[in-house]
DNA sequence: TAGGCCATCTGGTCCT
DNA sequence: AGGACCAGATGGCCTA
């Protein structure tokens, strides 16, 4: 697991400079103490210091020190910090989620933000390419179905990441929805979507259609 | 060592 | 007023 990041709300000396230390307010407790527990101590000292201001406030008018005033201040901020590390948090799990139902490759090391949300893009773009030609098919079967197929970002030769330009992966894992859990071939290898043309597509990636129809399949990269 | 990616903090703005 | 959202800044970690 990666280690805690050493700069976080949780160590309250972060936001106190020596110059605050010696303003005479609250100092913070012990640093024996574990950081999560001085920052919530902390936190409630400067709740409880926000509800005597707001009972002064009632009682007789607007009193305020700065020493006070930045207290409140500093409580707010480090309140913010909190959710906004927890909407952070939030945001990071959906995209794990995301990354969970797009087809990876073993070993493959986790797609950053920005490749999972273009591969997503492309994935459901295919996935809906796919239904529509499935849907010509029903029509009238051609001699010949061309699927579509999404391009790993890993593959793209526009890859926000110009460092995967070397990345030759040898087969991928479907959704498991999708299909049987045997490798396949990589249906988009970068010269393949240079001549919209896959050497060797695998049926099993197109479940349910007659695997004679499943040839030559091209391969889009509609998000660029 | 430079560049990419990431987590976090921060202040501003918008919304409820 | 307070929370959500956003974008900029900063610094750590990792890899080529």
């Amino acid at each position: 697991p990666p280690a805690p990041h050493p700069r976080t709300s949780s160590d309250l000396s972060y936001f106190l400079t020596d110059e605050e230390d010696s303003s005479g307010l609250p100092q913070a407790p012990s640093s024996a103490q574990p950081p999560a527990q001085r920052r919530r101590e902390e936190l409630r000292e400067g709740e409880e210091e926000e509800e005597k201001e707001r009972k002064r406030r009632r009682g007789r008018g607007r009193v305020r020190s700065e020493a006070l005033l930045h207290t409140i201040r500093k409580t707010r901020r480090v309140k913010a910090n909190d959710r906004e590390r927890n909407r952070m948090h939030n945001l990071n799990a959906a995209l794990d989620e995301l990354r969970s139902v797009l087809p990876t490759f073993p070993d493959e090391t986790k797609l950053t933000k920005i490749e999972t949300l273009r591969f997503a893009y492309n994935y459901i773009w295919a996935l809906a390419e796919t239904l529509r030609l499935a849907d010509q098919y029903l029509q009238g079967p051609p001699k010949q179905l061309l699927l579509p197929t999404y391009l790993h970002p890993a593959d793209s030769p526009n890859s926000a990441s110009s460092s995967s330009s070397s990345f030759s992966p040898p087969s991928f894992s479907p959704p498991s929805s999708c299909c049987s859990s045997s490798p396949l071939s990589n249906p988009s290898s970068p010269a393949a979507s240079e001549d919209f043309g896959c050497a060797n597509p695998d049926p099993l990636f197109f479940p349910g259609l007659p695997k004679d129809l499943v040839h030559g399949v091209p391969c889009f990269a509609p998000y660029r």
